[in-house]
Formats: C-alpha cells, sequence, structure tokens
DNA sequence: CCGTTATTGTTCATATATGAATAGTCCCGC
DNA sequence: GCGGGACTATTCATATATGAACAATAACGG
C-alpha cells in the first residue's frame, strides 16, 4: 500500500510550527521590548530612510489602516515614532521614526537573527530546501 | 558558489504560508458562522462525548483559562454551548455542546476538509512528503 | 481537624487584528 | 470652478489572545 494521507496532519503541522516560530519570536522580541508588529513598522521606516503615511505602512505591512492606526499610538507611546503632518496632502499623517526608535529597531533586528539561526541551526540544508520548494508550491495556489 | 542562504526567507516564508492559510480556513469557517477557535472547542466536545471543564478545554487547545471564559461566553451567546455546574467539584464548570453546537461542529468540519483538499491539491505529494519531514525537524527544536 | 497550598473560573488591563462608519481633504471631468 | 467620487486617518464595535489579581473551593500534611 502507498503511504498514508498525510495531508491534514501536514496541515496542521504547518499552522502549529508557524504558532511555535511566532512565539519564539515574539519572546526573542520582548527582551528589547519589542513585538513582532512594532518592529515591522520600524523596520519599513528604517529602509525608508524616511517618514512614511500610516496608509502606506497598512499597505507594505499588509494590515487595514484602522489597525496601524493603533499600532502607531503604541509606538508614539513608546517614544519610538513620532506623528507629523505631511505638508503635501493634508488628509495624510506621516510617522517619523525617533533616536529611540532607530536604536530600538536595530536592536530588535539582532535579536531577529538569533531566532533566524536557530532556526538554521534547526533544519538541516535538504530540510530547508525542501521546505523552500514546498512552500512555494503552496504560494502559487 | 553554494546555493545562497535561503534561511531567513524561509522563515518568513512558512510565517507567510500558514498566515495565508489561516485567513483561508477562517473565510471558509465564516461561511457556517464559525472561527477556528470556536471550532476547536466544538470539536474536542464532540470528541469528549461529555461535557468538559473550562480548564480541560483550555488545555487541550493549548491557550489560558481566560482565554476560554471569554470563548465560552461568546459559544454560549451563539446557543452553541452550555454551561453546566460540576457536581464533583464545586470550582469547576462544564461545557456542555448543545443540539445546535453539534450540527455546527460537523458543518465545520466539512469545510475544514474543504480547505484541507485544496491544500492537498495544491501541493504534489513529493513536496508534501517533504514539507511533513522538515516540519518534523523543526518540531524536534 | 486545620492551616497551607494548589486549582478553578472570572475579571481587568492590554496587545493585536478586522471591518463599518465618519469627517476631512484631494482630484478629475465637465 | 465645482461637484462628485476617491482617498486619509480616526473612532467604534468586535474577536482573539495573554497575564495578573481575585474569590471560592479542593486537597494534602502534620
Amino acid at each position: 500500500m502507498a503511504t498514508p494521507s498525510t495531508a491534514p496532519e501536514v496541515m496542521f503541522s504547518l499552522l502549529g510550527a508557524a504558532h511555535a516560530l511566532e512565539d519564539r519570536i515574539e519572546q526573542q522580541l520582548g527582551q528589547v521590548g519589542l513585538s513582532m508588529s512594532k518592529l515591522g513598522v520600524l523596520t519599513q521606516l528604517a529602509e525608508a530612510g524616511e517618514p512614511l503615511a500610516l496608509s502606506e505602512l497598512a499597505a507594505r505591512l499588509s494590515c487595514v489602516r484602522s489597525n496601524m492606526t493603533q499600532l502607531v499610538d503604541r509606538l508614539e507611546a513608546d517614544g519610538l515614532v513620532r506623528r507629523v503632518d505631511d505638508p503635501a496632502d493634508r488628509r495624510s499623517v506621516l510617522a517619523a521614526v525617533t533616536r529611540l526608535g532607530e536604536e530600538r529597531q536595530v536592536a530588535g533586528a539582532q535579536e531577529l537573527a538569533k531566532v533566524r539561526e536557530e532556526f538554521t541551526a534547526a533544519l538541516p540544508v535538504a530540510d530547508r530546501v525542501a521546505l523552500a520548494r514546498a512552500l512555494a508550491a503552496l504560494g502559487k495556489a
């Protein structure tokens, strides 16, 4: 007989593995007072090298705008970001990373790199390649 | 030269694929008025064949008890579950699935099966096996 | 027995996310 | 130029999740 159908198990394994990985990342980022969401915003701002509109941030991070409003509220309360008027469009509000925010972004990226290294270490090269291919196949669906 | 380091991309691909899959499942379950969380509770109760304590449900679904309190609040509001006193332990509160809850659980499981079929269809057998092995390697970490 | 310890569910504060509704602003076609 | 449609951020209601604090109850050791 052929191998038994492992489809449902694999699907749930995928969800479980992702969940565990997310928990691990959140735990590591928690050590520098960040979350994945917050680091995402800071990293976008750092990469852009200039303030970005909340709409733009929401688009880049694939979330709705009302979520970005709240996320920036919290980042502003943390002193990592500042809201700035957009001189070119009075509807728009820009988020500008602060000095502290830049430092925190670097720290967060380092913590994330640690998890990346763990991930790499836990996954033999052959499996990593196979995983990449399988996820690519899924992504095209 | 060797293959470039695909580690970070793979890690984020994993998170992205899981996120997309979750969205797909939520969307499908939404058609019968359920969410993954709600279906999880109903399925545990259906499989147990008897009322379960909220603590027990939280343990089986790997979440904290305060989350289960709220989840059962919503399920009760939906008429899918009833809170019952535990005759053997006055601290404990049992969740009992209702007739409607049983029907909904069956409907939800069917919707989930559809997604499972999509998942299987999108993933060639070789990739599925490779994915299972890679996730197993990760799980042992 | 009785006091300490553990367990149980709930409440509260918080974080993250969505989607609907709203007010302000921009821009295009006429 | 202007009126209607498109876009901006915000607010609100809601869902999901965590963790701390709490009151009630159980269980156990001496």
